[in-house]
DNA sequence: TCCCTCATGTAAAAGGTTACATGATTTA
DNA sequence: TAAATCATGTAACCTTTTACATGAGGGA
């Protein structure tokens, strides 16, 4: 059977430390998780079947106090698997974003309401910039290694770079949205 | 029941001017579906679903040398969600983007094959970004309208922008992950 | 006492892709 | 003659989300 995308997702995070699933579901909201993002339900039964094809090993640890844990390690199978999909061909993302969706029939709304909306998602966009932000913070203080193509914390910060970017990209075009709105919207409905 | 988000997309081409499934996903390659792509297989059962609801209608019309088509019409009732859903508010949308997944695991990779794959997404990326710039030109044609939020068209090319925007910084983005790579990675390794 | 965190899952439903089915006309 | 375009769909499968289920320990 093929390896699906979120396998790769984590096996991509076995491969630089061993994790339970639930640290792996935590993981999966930052940094990857801002990339990748799967829920327990799917993350457990998609463990089972790296499991089941030898690409990740898991080791019961009891702890006390607390529940026991299945810690999984990744195996030479599941190295090798990985290291081969980094570099193959991939297509183009097919991009779900609602906004963008719904700014196509924005012509549709009372401007005061699109402005408003648009408010909301720079709110949102810029807390996710934030956390960008600090998670560069940290990285910097780690420094020697970042610009070593061979060590973890390079792709790590590469994979961040995107999202700064991205970020600020979609609340300058946020703004952009709400001038336009601002200048042929708002005064023609009710002055 | 509620609508899905292709259901609104379907919508909000249909509060445009009316089409045929078949046009439909023909208009969900572009300018729509540079941003919401979905199958044939997908579109028509969701276009019996809005009929269903009454939320659009067809009619079915004779073509000579062609088969007939069913000429989907938006009602007053689906004009009405339409409105209502383009201004509620949206949650960030879950990216998943392969690359950026792949990137994370970029350290594993051999780097002149990483090389490799980034001038591949340059390729894809720079063709997207023609394709969008080639509509721009279309849409400055009829340029009084564009600055008009209440035209289709001003709704057109903020969708538009966005996707300019992105793609700029994603080509950027491949660019400099390439000079990181070639800085460090090549002469190590085979040096 | 109630909610949060830790910890692992199953079941059902929804959303999306791939493959299959049909059939006429036009273009290479 | 073969492939592409127009035109509409169904079936099977895979991926993802939502809801359900359990249970111990710690903090407000």
């Amino acid at each position: 059977m093929a390896i699906t995308t979120l396998g790769y997702a984590l096996l991509g995070l076995l491969a630089r430390e061993s994790y339970s699933g639930y640290d792996l579901g935590r993981q999966l909201k930052a940094p990857i998780g801002f990339y990748w993002h799967a829920r327990y339900s799917q993350i457990y039964p998609e463990l089972a079947k790296l499991e089941a094809e030898e690409l990740a090993i898991f080791e019961v640890v009891e702890q006390h106090d607390l529940p026991a844990k299945k810690v999984y390690t990744i195996t030479e199978k599941g190295r090798e698997a990985l290291k081969e999909w980094v570099t193959a061909a991939t297509d183009l993302p097919p991009m779900r974003d609602e906004l963008i969706l719904k700014t196509f029939s924005l012509w549709l709304a009372d401007p005061e309401q699109a402005i408003a909306l648009f408010h909301q998602q720079i709110e949102l966009h810029t807390k996710q910039l934030q956390h960008y932000e600090e998670f560069e913070r940290k990285l910097e203080e780690d420094k020697e290694d970042v610009s070593n193509s061979f060590s973890p914390l390079f792709a790590t910060y590469a994979t961040l770079k995107v999202g700064l970017d991205y970020e600020r990209m979609y609340i300058q075009w946020c703004h952009w949205t709400i001038a336009q709105l601002e200048r042929t919207g708002t005064s023609l409905q009710k002055g």
